[in-house]
DNA sequence: CTGAAAGCGCTTACAG
DNA sequence: CTGAAAGCGCTTACAG
């Protein structure tokens, strides 16, 4: 049961390869080819069952019709939710997806991205890791359709999809002191990336703006190495401080998941005496009977956003290097 | 900045581009060149940053080194992390994971099934929906390397990875049953695949082990389209029967999920009323105050013997059809 | 209106 | 030890 191709359907009908490429390609009127033939050739294909080989295609024409997408884990449920929404928007232009997860490290990610150019991808939507910087400037150099999303690099030109981090992060805190909270522990993900930053300094932003003097000893670093118990040591000492705190605030989903994780088994009665809030969220927060209060990025926007800078790019000559950042909801739980 | 292909070092080196290829594919010593040219071809490959193109390696062989992956949708955890599992094992052979979502929609299924095959992967790992035997019939005798994971067919011979879902539910629900429950609401997800109708079975047999009789009207089936809503009424009624009931087991976690989100909103009184349990997790329902019973499915090895099926399969003549049936645990949060 | 031919980047049987 | 040539399945400029 070989696969049937272009020849073996010419063979069969007497005509030329080409003939039936014009026919199977819809250019049977730009190239006036006869109607009865037309019909011919597209009956003796279904006849056949004959199916196009993209590989074929993809060598002659340079386009495969594959985007390559690098996340830090499609596990986590942000990646995830980004990865449907990209296939979705991706299929939208005949496009599917080839991934790969990074772990937020560099030579894991740029393998990916190398790996993935020798796959023929016609464009890379990458959630680059710290440190990617100079390969994603051979990327624009060698003009690879590519876009970063989530996290960029401000001292390289390129194409970006991000949330409003720091406006985010500003609002979130901000509202937390309005509700009176005044020492706001902040646990920080120490990966060196663009968000976090954005964050970081959204939440000292909104302490400024209040009049509050920023505290080094408030902020802790966690790692992605280790991750857990990274967390759970910083959630102890924030809890432990000689000046209680009045809430803390985590700087994304995951580390709000060990953190509140934490705070349950640790000592259910402290956790009603901090609040709790977090930049983005996981679905289940809602069931939480922890009060808290999350920014939520529209993930869906993220990727339409990212698929539709790819397809600029696939189809323009010139570079575009565009930065788009998309607004965070504030959604509060009691 | 045009990409190097073999040619381009064969011409500048003065030799022919079979020895290229059989040095870069370390195929020099079986073919006995000289140290001396494999050693130049080497560093000339180097020095003009020479990578070799999948695609015309795989025009040529026929082999891709990426294998599909079908599931119902990449944005559930479930599927999130059999993907991530997937990506690494696969990564470790030296391949690549193209993915789609199929909604459980066996039209949108087959139509990944053939784009994937047009696009010449080696392999398919498919979560597959109701409605796809004829079509995994046809990868059989097209010889398509293909496994089946968390649900198969029964009617068909292939290669299947699946938990056992009749024996995990049966526990889940004898355990509720020595507990004291005896009136235990079902919530099925209702889309007509194995899995379901293992968990369904092992609901059964539970009951029959003890002498509890079968109560049509405590099975409420949910559909996929709308699931939220269904779910909501399944759950509604079944907290709203004339004779109450003492439990409420839901078949899959996003089930659960929704169920228990259902009950928090509508009665937040009535939740403690009932004993939960359900089939498969969220990591978040560790967080919820609502004392719950689940399974775990150990999902890193359903994807490691759903890449090893595929890798036998790719590198065997010979079929194989295998059925492997991994155990579940379970687990309770009081 | 239609066809022969070159070429995308590889591998491999064959020849020397 | 090394090379010329065919072929995987396609597209497209060129010719008629």
């Amino acid at each position: 049961m070989k696969k049937v191709s272009l020849a073996d359907i010419s063979k069969e009908l007497g005509v030329s390869k080409t003939l039936v490429s014009f026919v199977m390609n819809g250019k049977a009127e730009e190239k006036r080819i006869s109607t009865e033939m037309t019909e011919k050739v597209l009956l003796k294909a279904k006849e056949m069952g004959y199916k196009p080989s993209y590989l074929g295609k993809a060598l002659r024409t340079g386009k495969s019709n594959t985007i390559g997408l690098i996340v830090a884990d499609i596990s986590n449920s942000f990646f995830a939710k980004l990865a449907r929404s990209i296939e979705d928007e991706a299929m939208k232009y005949g496009y599917n997806v080839i991934f790969g997860s990074s772990d937020e490290d560099s030579h894991k990610s740029t393998q990916l991205i190398d790996l993935f150019i020798d796959k023929n991808v016609d464009g890379l939507i990458i959630c680059p890791s710290k440190g990617d910087a100079k390969y994603i400037e051979k990327l624009q150099n060698m003009k690879t359709p590519n876009v970063l999303v989530d996290r960029y690099f401000t001292d390289i030109d390129c194409n970006v999809v991000v949330v409003d981090n720091l406006e985010g992060s500003f609002r979130i805190v901000k509202d937390q002191i309005i509700k009176g909270n005044k020492r706001i522990g902040y646990v920080n993900f120490n990966v060196g990336l663009t968000n976090m930053e954005g964050r970081l300094a959204g939440y000292k932003k909104a302490l400024k703006a209040s009049g509050i003097a920023f505290d080094e000893s408030l902020v802790k670093n966690v790692p992605f190495k280790g991750i857990e118990e990274e967390t759970a040591n910083a959630v102890r000492e924030l809890l432990n401080m000689d000046k209680p705190i009045d809430a803390i605030y985590f700087a994304n989903n995951h580390l709000a998941f060990l953190g509140v994780k934490f705070i349950k088994e640790y000592n259910s009665n402290k956790k009603s005496l901090v609040s709790i809030c977090s930049f983005d969220s996981f679905e289940f927060m809602s069931l939480l009977d922890t009060p808290l209060v999350y920014g939520v990025q529209s993930i869906d926007k993220l990727g339409e956003n990212a698929v539709d800078l790819i397809m600029k790019q696939i189809n323009s000559v010139a570079q575009i290097n565009e930065i788009r950042v998309l607004p965070i909801d504030i959604v509060e739980i009691k």
